[in-house]
DNA sequence: AATAACTGCAACCGCACACCT
DNA sequence: CAGGTGTGCGGTTGCAGTTAT
C-alpha cells in the first residue's frame, strides 16, 4: 500500500503562482513563521496549494536573501568543486553559496555549467599533459572541514563515506553496462582540469586509499583518520593487470575504482571511474572488472585511442 | 513573419528519512 | 517496535522566452 497523498490533490492549485499568492504566503510566513507544519499552512494563509508546494516556493523565491541572476566564477568553481566532491548534493553544496537554492544550482548545473565544463574538456583535451601518478599534493578548492561545520548532520569528522559517493553520479554505470560511453558520460571527469585535479586527488587528503605501489597508503588532513583500517587487500597477483586507485565506505559496501589507463597515442592522459555496485562480490567480480575496462578501452569511441603498448591498468584496493 | 528548435527555470513528483504515537 | 505522517531532497517535467531557420 502506498503512503497516503500530503494533501488533497483535486483541491488544490497547481501550476505557476501569482503575485496574489505569493503576497499571501509570504505575509503569513513573515507574520506567523512556519509553525513547523507546512501541511496546515496553506489552508491558514488562506491558499489552495499543497503544502509541499508552499514550502517550495517560500524556499526558492520568496524568503529573504534569494539571490537570483548570474553565477560568479567563484560559484562557478565552488560548485564544480563540490560536485567532484560530494556529487548532486545540491542542498549541501547550496549551503556554501549563500542566496542560492538548491533548485537554483541544480539547473545552473544540468543547463549550463555541465555544458561549459564539456565545452573546457574538449578544447584542453589535446593540450593536457599527462599528470603525474600517484600525485603528490593538490590543494582542495573547498576543505571538508568546511562541509562538516555546515553540513553536520550528513557529514562528521568519523564518517568517511560522503567524499566518494558522489562519484557515482558522474560515472558512467559501467558494470552494467554492455558497451560503456568512455569518451562520453564520464570524459569530463577524466579530461576537465579542475575536475580531475579534484576528484583524482582531493580525497587522497581525507580518507582515499592511493594505491599504485609497495605499502598501503592512507592520510587525513589531520591525521586523525583512526576509523581507517585495512582489511582484505587484493593479492598482488590479482592487480598485475590494472593500475589505479579506489575507495570504500566506512561500510566497505560501497566502492569506487578510478583506473588509470596510461596514455593514448597522442600522450593524453586516460583514466575513468568504474563503481562498485552495492552487494558486490570483489574475487568473483575482479574478472568482469578486467573484462569491462578491456571493454572500456575497445570500444567505439576509443578507436585507435589506447595505445595498448604505453596502457597499463592496474587495480588496487583495499577494504575497510 | 512564421514556426521549429532550443534553452532556462519554476514547479511537481516520488522516494527516503526522521519523528511521533 | 511498527506504522503513520511530515519534511527534505534529487530527478524530472512542462512551459515561457529566445534563437535559428
Amino acid at each position: 500500500m502506498g503512503r497516503a497523498p500530503c494533501c488533497d490533490k483535486a483541491n488544490v492549485k497547481k501550476g505557476p503562482w501569482s503575485p496574489e499568492e505569493d503576497s499571501k504566503l509570504k505575509d503569513y510566513i513573515e507574520k506567523f513563521g512556519t509553525g513547523g507544519n507546512w501541511i496546515a499552512l496553506p489552508h491558514k494563509a488562506g491558499l489552495k496549494r499543497c503544502g509541499k508546494s508552499c514550502r517550495l516556493r517560500w524556499l526558492n523565491y520568496l524568503r529573504p536573501n534569494i539571490k537570483h541572476g548570474d553565477f560568479t566564477d567563484e560559484e562557478d568553481r565552488i560548485i564544480c568543486s563540490l560536485f567532484a566532491s560530494i556529487g548532486s548534493r545540491w542542498s549541501i553544496i547550496a549551503a556554501q553559496l549563500p542566496g542560492r537554492t538548491d533548485n537554483d544550482i541544480k539547473n545552473y548545473w544540468n543547463t549550463k555549467l555541465k555544458k561549459k565544463l564539456m565545452d573546457m574538456t574538449m578544447t584542453s583535451q589535446s593540450q593536457r599533459k599527462p599528470p603525474a601518478f600517484p600525485p603528490s599534493h593538490q590543494t582542495p578548492f573547498v576543505t571538508l572541514s568546511s562541509l562538516y561545520k555546515d553540513c553536520p548532520s550528513y557529514y562528521t569528522p568519523t564518517g568517511s563515506f560522503t567524499a566518494f559517493e558522489p562519484m557515482s553520479s558522474v560515472q558512467p554505470d559501467l558494470l552494467n553496462n554492455e558497451s560503456p560511453t568512455f569518451a562520453t558520460n564520464s570524459s569530463f571527469i577524466h579530461t576537465s582540469e579542475s575536475l580531475m585535479s579534484y576528484i583524482q586527488y582531493y580525497p587522497a587528503k581525507e580518507n582515499f586509499l592511493m594505491f599504485g605501489s609497495g605499502e598501503p597508503s592512507c592520510s587525513s588532513s589531520d591525521g586523525s583518520s583512526s576509523h581507517i583500517s585495512y582489511g582484505r587487500e587484493i593479492k598482488q597477483e590479482d592487480m598485475s593487470n590494472f593500475q589505479g586507485f579506489g575507495a570504500s565506505n566506512s561500510y566497505g559496501d560501497d566502492f569506487k575504482f578510478m583506473l588509470n589507463h596510461g596514455t593514448n597515442t597522442r600522450g593524453e592522459y586516460v583514466s575513468q571511474w568504474i563503481e562498485k555496485p552495492s552487494g558486490y562480490n570483489f574475487n568473483k567480480d575482479l574478472e568482469e572488472i578486467k573484462r569491462l575496462i578491456s571493454s572500456s578501452s575497445n570500444n567505439g569511441c576509443s578507436d585507435n585511442f589506447i595505445d595498448e603498448n604505453k596502457t597499463e591498468e592496474k587495480v588496487m584496493y583495499y577494504y575497510y
